[in-house]
RNA sequence: CGGGGUGUAGUGUAACGGCUAACAUUCCUGUUUUGGGAACAGGCGACUCCGGGUUCGAAUCCCGGCGCCCCGACCA
């Protein structure tokens, strides 16, 4: 991508309606455009990012025999009832809206309601189980109150799987399966050393959920970190009896602010009970489906890398989920280092190597290293007079202070390692 | 939803109740530049959030609404 061409541009000044570092620096970079309180669009180097994030979630579902579909976004009135949550007293983040004929609908809030009932077509037998789907699906909340940048929204895509099981210990063994894979993705997002499986409230039919808390300041939520176990447990959770039970002591525990990334959840058979999601035995015997849910919203787990990873220049991907892997910088408009930088950039693309290459030719060498520390891809390399003097590219990581000269291939097998 | 704050060119800010609403940046034209947001010259861009009120006179004071930010509550 030839940045010349990338319709959104840095700014210099930071937004003024923007406390959150999170918001602060995407919007500054162009990642991302404020359209409202709680409401943003992705713009293509946000969405680049976004994009990654959902494929590292997606490869981590399919492993675990995940099949993706997408869900609706309206929603009958009808697919929330049996469980009592149209009710605006028990679920108080709905945007409802009517067809002509006056027929409420709502926007998604969630889809496990949506989702068993739909599953009723499909399953009847225990040959029909286990089964798991999930979506990347936009999701809308009514919060009383949006903060905290891209972290808390009205309106956000969701990964949201369904888990589909016989029986709790079916359920059980996916279950486990599903914090790994989620480790894994965290891990590979780039937050996995600040992140912690963390015991929360279960609601009524288990006695824990888990959530994956990502140390930070600007968290919303309180734990308590095990570090040694590598598990936290959730404020809310937190007393006597629990610690007892989980077999964790106190003096082990350190206190800190974190941000939900995910949340794993015990259904049980809430949803198929209320839905009638049943299925047939082997012995003939009906039985209700037993289910669980797993959530993931990849534009906070963006914010929450964000947050995590920046200086006072700006933005510091990791390399799995950066927009590009390598920053081309043009230093100088003569024809040789044009042509230099030119050549650079179709042999990066051949070799598939994802690079921006700032080929403004009106714009001040400052300007571009600036650009380039806020918006933070991995790679950063300088084609100039200076550089073709020297007899290769000048190569610096984000998080390095000074770069050094490299031929192509040098250059290749760093990037390749 | 309670409390606090705030609203002025695209962006960030300034302006005692009083002159043509100022500065920076962005953007446009030109010249000159190109290793850490370059220099010079010229130019475009504002119904000062909306509606009322007070006043000879309101961006400024008062009332109402709306937007945005923060704290709290809420987070199925």
């Amino acid at each position: 991508m030839k940045q010349s061409q990338l319709f959104t541009k840095t700014k210099k000044e930071s937004p003024a309606d923007e406390a959150s570092l999170n918001a602060e620096l995407l919007i500054k970079a162009g990642f991302i455009n404020k359209e409202m309180a709680g409401v943003y669009s992705y713009l293509p180097l946000g969405l680049r990012v976004i994009k990654k994030i959902e494929n590292i979630i997606r490869e981590e579902m399919n492993a675990i025999g995940g099949q993706e579909v997408v869900l609706t976004a309206l929603q009958e009135k009808s697919t929330w009832e049996p469980t009592n949550q149209w009710d605006d007293n028990q679920v108080d983040v709905w945007f409802k809206t009517k067809l002509k004929n006056d027929t409420e609908l709502g926007l998604a809030v969630t889809h496990e309601a949506a989702i068993t009932r739909m599953m009723t077509s499909f399953i009847q037998s225990y040959r029909d189980l286990p089964k798991y789907v999930y979506q990347f699906q936009t999701k809308f909340r009514n919060e009383a109150r949006a903060k905290s940048g891209i972290m808390r929204t009205r309106e956000f895509v969701m990964k949201d799987l369904y888990s589909f099981s016989r029986n709790e210990e079916e359920h059980n063994i996916f279950y486990e399966k599903s914090k790994e894979a989620y480790k894994n993705i965290f891990k590979r997002v780039g937050i996995g050393h600040l992140t912690y499986i963390t015991f929360a409230s279960g609601g009524m039919f288990s006695k824990f959920s888990h959530e994956f808390q990502t140390i930070t300041s600007t968290g919303e939520d309180t734990i308590f970190v095990d570090e040694n176990k590598g598990i936290a447990i959730n404020k809310e959770v937190y007393n006597d009896e629990v610690l007892g039970s989980l077999g964790i002591k106190k003096e082990d525990l350190v206190e800190n602010k974190a941000v939900e990334v995910g949340n794993i959840f015990t259904l049980s058979t809430r949803f198929s009970d209320a839905l009638g999601l049943k299925y047939k035995t082997e012995e003939g015997e009906e039985k209700a489906v037993f289910m669980g849910s797993y959530g993931i919203g990849p534009g906070r787990l963006m914010g929450t890398v964000v947050e995590v990873l920046s200086d006072d220049k700006g933005i510091i991907w990791p390399e799995n989920i950066a927009p590009f892997k390598v920053h081309l910088l043009m230093l100088g408009g003569d024809d040789n280092v044009r042509k230099g930088a030119e050549d650079l950039y179709s042999k990066l693309n051949e070799k598939g190597i994802e690079v921006l290459f700032d080929d403004r030719s009106d714009t001040s060498a400052g300007e571009k290293f600036a650009d380039s520390d806020l918006i933070g891809i991995p790679y950063r390399v300088v084609v100039s007079k200076r550089s073709l003097a020297d007899g290769g590219y000048e190569v610096k990581k984000r998080i390095e202070e000074k770069g050094k000269i490299v031929s192509f291939d040098e250059f290749l097998n760093l990037l390749i390692a």
